[in-house]
DNA sequence: CTGTTAGCGCGTTCAT
DNA sequence: ATGAACGCGCTAACAG
């Protein structure tokens, strides 16, 4: 069907070996030869196959990035990060969303794996080590993104969970809010898990009683999403401030806060982890805990293609990126709160940000 | 490194051919000896190897679908509905995002069709017939998406770009506007204008003259995003209404309309092409032309599917897809108007939509 | 500088 | 019911 590396072998009158040496630049081939394999590529639009030269070296320079939210910006922007640094090394890459889905997840390592990837970097939709393990018993590479795997000897970029979440709690402490309720994702995950750590620690550490701590899970989904938001403002004393686990649960309880008739920031105060994509430049516009995620998608990608270079014998290396807490209007005030924390000077990442903010910390 | 179907038979006790015909459940095997090959492909933790496999078929059973901007809930949805129907016809998919950059869209090209994929459904990055001849030119069905290519033939699954535009601009103009700005997008791109197309036999129809006609092309970035509705309300008279040709730029003028403290929908009125993001729902929540993109997916792939199956001699197909009204809040009195337009009772795909709306058309 | 041989992992064809 | 041989397209290793 479509032409060999033979058919133009044929058309050049040379041997198989010399269009191939054409074609990567290997060996010596004389410039007439040479030209003369040029040509008849061009006449007969050979493309070289893939397939058969991955058989051959056992490699196929493909990574696949799975991720379990593809309509969350912030795994586009990581998939940005990763493509960018992936190409760089002439690696081509397969991204994959699971939706959370662990069998959805599982269906793609075993086709990733039947296709012979070079190496994974995987966001597990759950906190445990089996995906990892499947990966790693075939001897492919693997990275884990975004969340802890604490059973599993692997690769892991995230970010400073526990830490951001403090750090934005702790903000929220020093405007004087005393009633605070948690937004987060499935107790399965371990990012959900780390920032109501990083809550309850700011919480202890301003010496408010348990009573003070209004917790709540929930899934990611649609419908569910701003629920929680509806039952905190039903406790007593109703939270004056929320923090939400991500992006989507804060829009999640912006929507039911209007909904109730609390206006942002005057009565209650919304903060999140995550940023939120510009082009959504709402008011009142979020302070945020906002995630290195092109970063996270470079580190990772980086990690990966140092592994796949060498023997591999590193023991597993953790890399916790930072959180940059930007200051916007959500939360109330924007003149410095008295407060433990310093100023900062860094923009997040690329951006192009018109609102009012600082960064702290 | 990794088992081969050869370690699995000298495992089992068998030839290779068996073990093939123990994976595909082809020919016949006894059950002992099937089951002895089990074992031993548990043991192994053999995974066959699809590169092998798709170079003996000359069939990868890989689907690429390239879009324009991933970060674009339209883009996922259509990607989902692609998805869904490779997935259940046993094909995978690889998804590659060009940024609306030709450049990009022609590296991936080369790069996919080198991995050999059975097939391609491409929104352009601008509408003219390179790309798709570049594929036909190796004999590897292409459907293309969302944008008409008029030199090519090929099949192409859109929406009814002109006429949802001109009944969205009809409906504003059954509400009383007479001064309605169109920002559209790139005129390198099929869709923005027929949209603007629509929009302006919508204003020939009602007899209003050409000063009455606003149109603003625009790239898609952020920066530019919103810096058409600026110019928009500098002009005189005033614009009552403004048309988007896309939900992005939508979201842009309403931050720009913002900014400049004109309320919508009752200082202004504010209408878009493509549905927004049901986790976005900002009040006030846009009327729309909601475009059926997971549809659009489904109806593309079929094609696809198509013509993978048969000895491809069937002319080009087109199919236009139509696109719903959806009234919401930015248009301002959610009454009926005195309009050309009946009522109709579908709901958008798959939505879970509380907003006040209606369906017309 | 160029060509021959052989094999990557798998499955069809034809035997046994 | 099972196996041997061959070839998919490409390139490393070794001639010439």
């Amino acid at each position: 069907m479509s032409p060999t590396i033979r058919d133009v072998a044929r058309k050049a009158g040379v041997a198989p070996i010399t269009v191939s040496r054409v074609i990567n630049n290997s060996g010596y081939v004389s410039p007439e030869t040479r030209s003369r394999v040029e040509a008849a590529i061009a006449e007969l639009h050979y493309v070289p196959n893939t397939l058969a030269r991955s058989l051959r070296f056992k490699k196929t320079r493909v990574l696949a990035l799975i991720v379990t939210d593809i309509t969350n910006p912030f795994w586009t922007t990581v998939a940005r990060g990763v493509e960018d640094v992936a190409n760089a090394h002439g690696f081509s890459l397969i991204l994959c969303n699971t939706d959370e889905d662990e069998a959805k997840q599982d269906a793609y390592l075993q086709a990733l794996l039947q296709k012979r990837v070079d190496g994974f970097l995987l966001a597990p939709a759950r906190s445990v080590a089996d995906p990892v393990r499947t990966i790693q018993a075939q001897n492919v590479p693997v990275v884990v993104l975004d969340r802890r795997i604490p059973e599993a000897a692997v690769d892991v970029v995230r970010s400073d969970s526990e830490g951001g979440a403090h750090r934005l709690v702790t903000y929220l402490l020093a405007l004087g809010h005393r009633h605070i309720a948690a937004l987060s994702g499935p107790p399965t995950v371990s990012t959900a898990l780390d920032r109501v750590a990083g809550y309850r620690r700011a919480l202890a550490e301003a010496g408010l009683p348990p009573a003070a701590e209004m917790v709540f899970y929930g899934r990611y989904d649609i419908p569910s999403r701003y629920h929680n938001a509806q039952r905190a403002q039903k406790r007593t004393p109703r939270p004056t401030a929320l923090f939400a686990a991500n992006n989507f649960i804060a829009l999640g309880a912006l929507r039911a806060l209007e909904e109730a008739g609390l206006r942002v920031p005057d009565e209650v105060a919304l903060v999140c982890f995550d940023d939120i994509p510009l082009w959504l430049q709402i008011t009142p516009f979020f302070t945020t805990a906002a995630q290195r995620a092109y970063q996270m998608g470079q580190r990772a990608t980086e990690l990966l293609l140092e592994r796949l270079a060498g023997p591999d014998m590193r023991a597993p290396r953790e890399i916790v990126l930072p959180v940059d807490i930007v200051v916007r209007q959500s939360s109330g005030s924007l003149r410095t709160p008295a407060s433990p924390l310093a100023d900062g000077a860094r923009q997040p990442e690329g951006q192009w940000d018109q609102h009012p903010h600082r960064l702290i910390g």
